[in-house]
RNA sequence: GCCGCCGUAGCUCAGGGGUAGAGCGCACCCUUGGUAAGGGUGAGGCCGUGAGUUCAAUUCUCACCGGCGGCACCA
């Protein structure tokens, strides 16, 4: 028998005689670890304690404190959940339960709908299996046998993934007291260890297997940690997201609102439309330094320009359309790049003209599905900061390069240093040859390896024109958000007939990069509002300043002051209301203006105020044109 | 689009077969108060829309519309 050498984390080696399971060699290393072992990890993979390591191998013993803990709770919560719901529900069938950031979830069939008041029952049933602490038990069983089981039990869905498994890989099954699951594992040694800190969440509606064709199960959401402190945690947490849920700021902070009349468009209110400019108007001093010349284009053109450039046969389901009186039919623009490449193709363009950088604050509408509105976030009308740059083929590189450090700088003046980067492929829906696709998945992908980025690939999920780069971004509690895009183009421009005249003489067509770094200026905003819980930086704050007077005495130099700060530019307001300071503080910080200037007697005979900063416990006292030109300062653009 | 839940005052929500309540906000009055809620009075609702059951529907049933949470789809 050959001896099996373990190294340590520590860099330990331990020689054993043969196979040693994990329990075994936790046991080996110590009593206290042998109780608190939950599974091991080899290589990266999480195995039972139960299994045996039959190589030499470099082992981690994981215990209910390492990282890996959460993903062995959650998964053996879900598998309780399961049993608990049969226990309960006899008849509903079990399908898939993976753990999922922050949880687990586990997908049922069943006629009749869960309701709310069974995720108590469901979760009362959890405790007492986890009290009953059954051991989980790995079994190997044969294919056949194992298919036929779940049939003769009524478990379709589970014979189903059995026949769809691999021919080579083992079938294991997990039981716990009685019951038992199709399973790949691992667990931890009994379900007692999943403990107290779980709570069940959301039902919700779930297709099988991730296919819109397949029947929609039931899904129950819960959430599970190591103990019932970080599960409060937790809970506290999510308080606090919804706290600053765009949709509730956004009303709270009078920005925009949203009505039956138009579903998934926004009203923008004159303070949500004052932030919404000043991205804009940031963006656009960021582009013009950048090169960028600006353009504007149609809202609605003629079906046949759609027809030309694709969009008709590859784009439609997504598209509002038009008519008036004649019979012609319009579409309303789903995208700027055709109306951007009439105007590059109006004159003729020599290469001396490339790289052409045009860009466009298009407001665009896709009809999208109702169940995927959600707020800014995703809506039917949306304002992109777009732009198309034409340029030569071997111009790509260093125009994405330089796009991508655009973004990425841009990203990082808002706080946003957290940035992922997907690059999607030809999707199945799509115009032109093969060989054009090779070419440009080519180019971008050089161009974002030039560029020194990271990337993950997203098959089949470029554009219907070209492939695409997504920057994602991370926000302050830590979502993710699809943001900024780049894209290379080799078929529009052919399409729609856009051509220069190389240093050859010759007409070529130019390539076309799309691109935009916000993405769309409504969602961006909902971002912000969300990233900065509201307490937005002061530049693009709606409303600045507010004058607030302790006493109607204060009153004309409260109007002075005011008259000070909209004379350099900063966007205020005045409260001379017969309320008391704590009052008017109170309500200026809910509003969450950044600044509030206090003025009384004292601050009259002085020609101070009292400059008092949102979520400041103290004020400043500083003579007038000091605060206002402080104040003034900090008010510019970043980009200005 | 699919599944589930929800729709009562500007907002947050209670109620319930006999046509309605609270807190905040709003208006007016008193109060002129130094950094996160001073007091009083009052106005405000086709109880999402339409049909059905009923002597009677905001309440029960159904349909539609919209919102929310997921799924699917995407900036």
């Amino acid at each position: 028998m050959s001896t099996v050498a373990i190294t340590l984390p520590d860099g330990s080696v331990r020689q054993f005689n043969g196979p040693i399971t994990g329990a075994e060699l936790a046991a080996d290393i110590g009593p206290g670890l042998a109780t608190a072992a939950l599974a091991i990890k080899i290589d990266d993979e999480l195995i039972d304690l139960s299994r045996s390591i039959d190589c030499d191998s470099t082992v981690e013993i994981i215990t209910r404190k390492s990282d890996d803990a959460l993903e062995l709770i959650r998964h053996d919560a879900a598998h309780v959940m399961a049993e608990a719901v049969q226990e309960l529900y006899p008849g509903t069938q079990v399908t898939i339960g993976p753990a999922i950031e922050h949880g687990f979830y586990y997908d049922f069939a069943r006629d009749e709908a869960f309701t709310p008041d069974d995720l108590e029952k469901i979760e009362a049933k959890m405790h007492e299996i986890v009290k009953r602490d059954d051991a989980f038990v790995r079994e190997e069983w044969d294919r056949e046998e194992a298919a036929k089981h779940f049939k003769d039990i009524g478990e379709k869905y589970k014979a189903e993934l059995i026949e769809g498994f691999p021919a080579d890989e083992p079938i294991s099954i997990y039981r716990q007291g009685d019951w038992k699951d199709l399973c790949r594992g691992p667990h931890m040694p009994s379900t007692g260890h999943v403990g107290k800190g779980f709570k069940l969440q959301k039902l919700a509606g779930a297709y099988w297997r991730g296919d819109s064709d397949n029947e929609m199960l039931q899904r129950v959401y819960g959430t599970a940690w190591r103990d019932e402190k970080e599960l409060k945690a937790h809970l506290h947490m999510l308080e606090e997201a919804e706290k600053r849920d765009h949709r509730r700021l956004g009303r709270e902070m009078d920005l925009f609102h949203f009505q039956e009349e138009a579903i998934g468009s926004v009203f923008w209110h004159p303070k949500g439309w004052t932030l919404f400019q000043s991205l804009i108007d940031y963006m656009r001093d960021r582009q013009t330094d950048a090169g960028y010349v600006e353009i504007n284009t149609p809202d609605i053109m003629d079906r046949g320009l759609w027809e030309k450039s694709g969009h008709w046969e590859k784009f439609s389901e997504n598209m509002f359309t038009t008519e008036a009186k004649e019979d012609r039919v319009f579409a309303l623009k789903p995208m700027n790049c055709p109306g951007g490449v009439q105007v590059y193709n109006q004159g003729i363009k020599s290469y001396r003209d490339l790289p052409l950088r045009m860009a466009e604050f298009g407001k665009v509408h896709r009809f999208e599905p109702s169940g995927a509105l959600h707020g800014l976030m995703r809506v039917r009308a949306f304002t992109q900061d777009d732009a198309h740059i034409f340029c030569a083929e071997e111009q790509i590189t260093d125009e994405c390069r330089i796009v991508c450090q655009l973004i990425l700088d841009i990203y990082s003046e808002f706080g946003f240093d957290d940035v992922r980067i997907k690059f999607s492929d030809r999707p199945a829906k799509r115009i032109g040859s093969d060989e054009i696709w090779d070419k440009s998945e080519a180019a971008l992908k050089s161009a974002v390896e030039a560029a020194g980025l990271e990337y993950t690939v997203n098959p089949g999920e470029g554009a219907f024109y070209g492939p695409k780069l997504e920057f994602v971004l991370r926000d302050a509690i830590g979502r993710d958000w699809q943001c900024g895009t780049l894209q290379v183009d080799l078929n529009l421009p052919e399409r729609l007939g856009a051509f220069y005249v190389g240093a050859d003489g010759e007409k070529h067509h130019p390539v076309m990069l799309h691109r935009a770094l916000f993405g769309s200026l409504e969602r961006f905003t909902g971002i912000l509002i969300e990233h900065y819980a509201g307490k937005l930086p002061l530049w693009m704050a709606p409303l600045q300043a507010v004058v607030a007077t302790i006493t109607s005495d204060a009153d004309d130099y409260a109007y002075e002051v005011l008259d000070a700060l909209k004379a350099a530019g900063i966007r205020a307001e005045i409260d001379i209301r017969n309320e008391k300071i704590n009052y008017k503080v109170r309500e200026h910080s809910h509003a969450k203006v950044p600044a509030m200037l206090v003025v009384g007697q004292r601050e009259i005979e002085d020609r101070k105020v009292a400059l008092r900063r949102l979520g400041g416990k103290d004020q400043e006292f500083l003579a007038l044109d000091k605060a206002v030109a402080r104040l003034a300062e900090d008010c510019r653009s970043p980009a200005a």
